[in-house]
DNA sequence: TCTAGCACTCGGAGGTTAAGAGTGCTAAAA
DNA sequence: TTTTAGCACTCTTAACCTCCGAGTGCTAGA
């Protein structure tokens, strides 16, 4: 049944009412925020039939409404309307960027923890690693007698170090011939494809080196993994404390979320330029009462990652999301800049 | 005045009881857990006297007492007697260090997450670095046309990297060059002498080399501080919401644990064996009903760093501090283990 | 110095009531 | 057919009351 034009905007306000006040809305009030004029009985009709059709909920008798999951779903896919953002609100954001490390992982944790205090929300920012990178540099660097660093640079700007303890003396020419062959065999290959049938089959090529380079060809492997799995930073996560309709489940939630795997299941996009999960819309009934909003990243034109957020129910989704477009647009840009990625 | 005997028994036995219950201690009760026999009178009239000195306070006139913090005091400094850790307890321990990485950083950072699991504290570990810690090694390497990575090792095992964008073309050469430069210059050198007055004398000796490679010194030079500074890692800042005696204030707590120069001057030790800073004993009232534990930690006989856990007041110190300690003990000898740094 | 007895205090649980907000229904009006 | 006004009804919340029990403080006697 498809929701007649008046019926649009009783939700629409209900919503927006319920986002500001956080109270279940009533129609007496309702009817002094509509812009036509009518009755509170009229509202009340549609309010029944709003109910009975799912996207309005009650919490009791004699409570105003409040929005169902449903009710959310139905105003922001098709009823809210974004807020475009102002000059200093871009300003605003923009100045969230000083940029003190170009460390692409520092200028990720660094935003995550700047949208979350921007926002008030936990934010959480990830990067996912395209197809494309391959690896710049792999770096075998003596650190002691028995001891190296392994220090691999990928084409995204990527930089990742490892320590590995070695069962034999590490002289000046051992790391000459390493960096030689790691360079020329492992140098501008893709990350995704250095598997460990390949790994195995440098250590083979290693012939009478085998056995000392093994251990470092692994860790090169490890690397790559590492580099390919992407990053997720969590910021702000004791910022949902500050709502108390999370009520006791935000012990839990914060839990989870300190789990990578869960983060990298629930912010994860297929194309869409945003995305909302609404409450019970969640798998997890930790989430049961928040919502996760999110919006893919671009360097040089290519998805390298998502920006979002999680907060109650009630957020002004008309004016997180532009927000959260926006920054998410200007940290890509930040990315691309720094490391010569333009298309 | 000095405690008489019973006086001490007495309020050794109310702390006992309190930190298991949570719950104001009576009189009657009490006479049950007492190992020597008197009536809940007498015991009352000690009890009174023990709120006069302040070493008890009553939450209201037909409660039980609680102990102050001045009682706690009491206790730990002088009562208490340590529970030793069993057998099965140490293995337990020792089970937390699965190392998977050697990286120091990453052992302080898993070492505090597993205490926090252990312990059900938030827990933190910090390092700081002796002043006998030297540039091990300075190392440039190209990532880009226009981009350098230099990587840092320093004697305790710290590495660390930075990005730098250069305004000239990285050569082979140059990389060279400044290699040998760096690591005659620098390598050996105290962590802690290198100055910005220092950075600066070897920028003039670069003579015409200066203006390109300048940049770089002063990366060394961030390099350097950033190891010398010291870590600090909090883990598990969500346990703390497990306790509701914490009440509201948990929030504000966990606000304030995210700073890092809060934490720099909370978990700073003057050569004790391990220091506990009770409930109001603490300079911020968002710490007045937690306290804080810690003790430090060893790497090849030099003190390293702290270990450290904040909790409700309420927590078993005759248990904890025992196992902090030999938590300590085993994360200092691993750490001295990895890299060879044994007197 | 310790103990038994007793009056006293206070907080919490449970029950009751009144106020207020908001609904649903019905009948009349547009 | 849709909208409106009126009214009874429901349910929550806050305030108030009362009672019970735990625990104390005091006093007199052992």
């Amino acid at each position: 049944m498809k929701l007649s034009e008046r019926k649009k905007a009783i939700l629409a306000a209900i919503v927006e009412t319920y986002i500001q006040t956080g109270e279940p809305v009533g129609s007496k009030l309702l009817a002094t925020k509509l812009s036509f004029q009518v009755s509170p009985a009229t509202i009340r009709s549609d309010m029944a039939w709003l109910f009975e059709m799912g996207y309005l909920e009650q919490p009791h008798t004699s409570a105003g409404r409040v929005p169902s999951h449903l009710g959310f779903r139905e105003y922001i896919d098709s009823l809210m309307r974004c807020k475009p953002l102002t000059q200093d609100e871009r300003r605003e954001i923009d100045s969230l960027f000083n940029v003190r490390n170009p460390d692409p992982d520092k200028l990720l944790e660094d935003a995550a923890e700047a949208l979350s205090d921007y926002t008030h929300c936990a934010t959480v920012t990830s990067s996912i690693t395209p197809k494309t990178v391959r690896i710049r540099r792999v770096e075998m660097i003596a650190a002691g007698q028995n001891t190296v660093v392994i220090l691999m640079i990928a084409s995204n700007g990527v930089i990742r170090n490892k320590i590995c303890r070695m069962d034999f003396q590490v002289t000046e020419k051992l790391v000459e011939f390493f960096n030689k062959f790691a360079n020329a065999r492992l140098g501008g290959m893709n990350i995704a494809t250095v598997s460990t049938n390949y790994i195995n089959s440098l250590s083979i090529v290693l012939g009478e080196y085998s056995r000392i380079f093994t251990p470092l060809l692994v860790a090169i492997f490890e690397l790559c993994k590492e580099i390919n799995d992407g990053q997720y930073y969590l910021s702000g996560g004791t910022k949902l404390l500050e709502y108390n309709e999370l009520n006791i489940l935000v012990r839990d939630l914060l839990t989870m979320l300190e789990k990578r795997d869960i983060l990298q299941s629930l912010f994860t996009l297929e194309g869409e330029d945003f995305r909302v999960i609404i409450g019970k819309e969640n798998q997890s009934m930790e989430l049961a009462d928040s919502s996760v909003v999110m919006t893919p990243y671009n360097v040089g034109g290519e998805p390298a990652g998502t920006v979002g957020l999680i907060g109650p129910v009630r957020i002004d989704y008309a004016k997180i999301i532009p927000h959260l477009e926006y920054f998410a647009k200007t940290l890509g840009d930040l990315l691309t800049d720094t490391f010569e990625l333009h298309q």
